[in-house]
DNA sequence: TTGTGGTGT
């Protein structure tokens, strides 16, 4: 399509009509795959219309006629609630009727919802209820490639549900190099062998779209660098003086980079001649406020350039316009999990050719672009196509839980779109042992076992919930359920603020450790501060975690009263008291993290091998202790941390985990 | 002395 420049005087309508966007060329093509094959695998670059035009197309063809409804999964949130509100002003209808979304804590459908879109994991709950998910006509996995671990166990079931309900149609959203694994996966027998059938009856086939984006040049190094972030910051100045106007976006691989990066562009900014065009870098990732955030997408002021630092968020949760230049480290921090040890690590990886082109086509959204690698091109023909799946290298406990209260008791034999590796299947099946979630034969236990794998949370947090009313602090373990799996921290440290962070953090201590710490945060916010972010801003709490961490709590508190569980007032000890029955409760759960610490202040885990530090955001961090438990441990550079640590007796580790701790004490 | 990104009736 050409394009016009008119004058500021017009404005781009904000939609265009669905017809201009190249799928509409496909839509015969389309519907015709859908209603012959069981299984679509649409290829679709960016721009190409598929997540929101697919699913109109179906529901226009008569899809939802019998009163079923189709489902579009998405692997994020605020990707199912953005493209919702698009399609349902398409289709010319109120978000929530024919068109609507739901997530967790917002369910935006109806009776008279046909097309819903909803996050892959929230589609795995769904099963819980309705098996056969027989409420859907048509289920979109949208950017499957992204390889998700909920993703790749709801293609599983998937391929299970297919062989109930061979009308159901699937349609797999992918980037081109994974499409004929995803069809292979689902053409094949769940041994593994293929289909005794020739290719015209294979179970799907794959289409293509072409996208909508501008030419990118990729330029690669001459030799490698040894330090990318110097390179980051010397190429942005090349860019900046020699290269025409437009903004930059860098990808490093955490917050220290950025910060580091971000300091050396302000100390060369002063040496730009003083009337050429400035500099502002600003830097993009998940622990920043949601104010923080914003500046990303704002525009510069006049006569300046913006320049983005931004970890891996920038390559698919957050879409910035006017990028004309990416520069790319290649290299991201992944999560691992090592079943030996149990301990995660985080460590800065190279990046897959995937996540290279991903990059790259950041710079050409609104119009041609360059992409900086910084690396040389032999380099890059070595990367890996894609990234290991997350499947292969987490802790599979929560899974695993979820597939058996799904029915499925043979985890091992689960159609996998790539088997998890063995280690992790048993270091999993281990611990919901011990913690009682499965008995000897490896069978969800009743009630136990099911309201673990009901709870939303992770299933040591799960069992120290269950045993919460037996010690009489219910309410005091539901908020700290909530407090600690929010993910990231509910702290915010704003630049140059690193005492006051300190001190607010330390107005809230509790002798007894970070559980009991965070309980007070939680306390005074809602007594306090829940109406006005005044109060999160003057003690440097993020109100957004805060207000999730109210949500998730009265979540888990429904859940348990449908279970029957309550506070039993007759347990409930004085003020005093509470605080050791909230260690006991959460030995209950949390046996497996138990840690002693050593003369110099480090901690050993309870066979010895291993030597872990208390995080400095913990109140244990330069203070004395005996045994602790901890909620997290996770390995990063050369040490090994544990976080949210409490105070606990020995005694109490041999009194709720004898089975656990018998052989080795 | 310090954490990439997601997700849950």
């Amino acid at each position: 399509m050409a394009e016009f420049d008119l004058g500021s005087s017009f404005i781009p309508a904000l939609h265009k009509p669905s017809t201009l966007l190249p799928i509409a060329k496909h839509h015969d093509n389309l519907l015709y795959l859908i209603e012959t094959y069981p299984v679509t695998i649409v290829v679709g670059q960016t721009g190409s219309g598929k997540t929101t035009q697919i699913p109109q197309f179906l529901e226009h063809a008569g899809w939802c006629s019998d009163g079923k409804i189709i489902g579009v999964t998405q692997p994020r949130r605020v990707a199912a609630t953005t493209v919702a509100i698009r399609v349902a002003e398409e289709f010319g209808c109120e978000l929530g009727k024919e068109v609507g979304y739901s997530i967790r804590f917002e369910d935006v459908t109806s009776a008279s919802t046909r097309i819903k879109f909803l996050t892959d994991g929230l589609l795995i709950r769904e099963a819980l209820v309705d098996p056969l998910l027989s409420r859907y006509s048509v289920i979109m996995v949208d950017e499957a490639h992204e390889r998700s671990t909920s993703t790749d166990i709801l293609l599983g079931l998937l391929k299970k549900i297919r062989r109930r309900r061979p009308e159901l149609r699937i349609i797999i959203s992918s980037a081109t190099l994974q499409a004929e694994d995803f069809l292979s996966f689902f053409s094949e027998h769940s041994d593994g062998s293929e289909p005794a059938q020739d290719g015209e009856d294979k179970v799907g086939r794959i289409i293509s779209l072409e996208g909508r984006t501008y030419p990118i040049d990729v330029l690669y190094l001459d030799s490698p660098t040894e330090d990318y972030v110097e390179k980051a910051v010397s190429t942005v100045f090349d860019i900046h003086t020699k290269e025409p106007d437009g903004d930059v976006l860098v990808f490093l691989t955490g917050r220290d980079e950025i910060d580091t990066a971000i300091q050396a562009i302000a100390d060369r900014s002063a040496q730009l001649h003083p009337k050429s065009q400035s500099i502002m870098a600003l830097p993009l990732y998940a622990g920043l406020s949601t104010e923080q955030h914003m500046y990303v997408f704002d525009a510069p002021p006049e006569n300046t350039r913006k320049v983005i630092l931004s970890t891996n968020i920038a390559e698919a949760s957050v879409t910035i316009d006017g990028i004309v230049y990416v520069i790319d480290s290649g290299f991201v921090k992944l999560r691992a999990f090592d079943p030996r040890t149990g301990i995660e690590s985080l460590t800065a990886t190279p990046v897959s050719k995937a996540s290279a082109a991903q990059r790259a086509g950041r710079a050409g959204r609104t119009k041609s672009g360059k992409c900086f690698r910084l690396f040389t091109e032999d380099a890059f023909q070595g990367l890996p196509d894609a990234n290991t799946p997350e499947i292969q290298r987490s802790n599979l406990a929560p899974f695993i839980l979820q597939l058996k209260a799904l029915g499925i008791d043979n985890v091992i034999r689960f159609d996998y779109l790539t088997p998890p590796p063995a280690e992790l299947m048993i270091k999993a099946t281990e611990l919901l042992y011990s913690l009682g979630a499965l008995d000897e034969y490896a069978k969800l236990t009743k009630p136990m076992g099911l309201r673990m794998a009901e709870l939303a949370v992770e299933p040591m947090m799960a069992k120290t919930l269950l045993s919460a009313a037996s010690f009489g602090c219910l309410g005091e373990m539901l908020t700290i359920a909530a407090m600690t799996s929010l993910g990231g921290s509910v702290w915010v440290q704003r630049d140059g603020e690193k005492r006051q962070t300190e001190s607010a953090r330390r107005k809230f201590a509790a002798e007894e450790g970070d559980h009991l710490t965070l309980l007070n945060v939680y306390q005074t916010f809602v007594t306090k501060g829940k109406k006005e972010s005044r109060f999160c801003h003057e003690n440097h709490l993020n109100f957004k975690s805060m207000t999730r961490a109210v949500s998730i709590r009265a979540q888990l508190k429904r859940y348990l009263e449908r279970f029957g569980i309550a506070e039993d007032e007759s347990l409930k000890t004085s003020s005093a008291g509470r605080g050791e029955q909230v260690r006991r409760c959460l030995t209950t759960g949390y046996f497996a993290h138990a840690a002693k610490m050593q003369s110099d202040g480090s901690f050993r885990n309870v066979e010895g091998g291993t030597v872990l530090y208390a995080h400095p955001t913990s109140l244990m961090f330069n203070r004395k202790a005996d045994w602790v438990i901890f909620h997290e441990v996770m390995e990063t550079g050369s040490k090994t941390f544990i976080r949210d640590i409490t105070k606990i007796e020995k005694k109490w580790l041999l009194e709720y985990a004898s089975g656990f701790y018998q052989a080795k004490s």
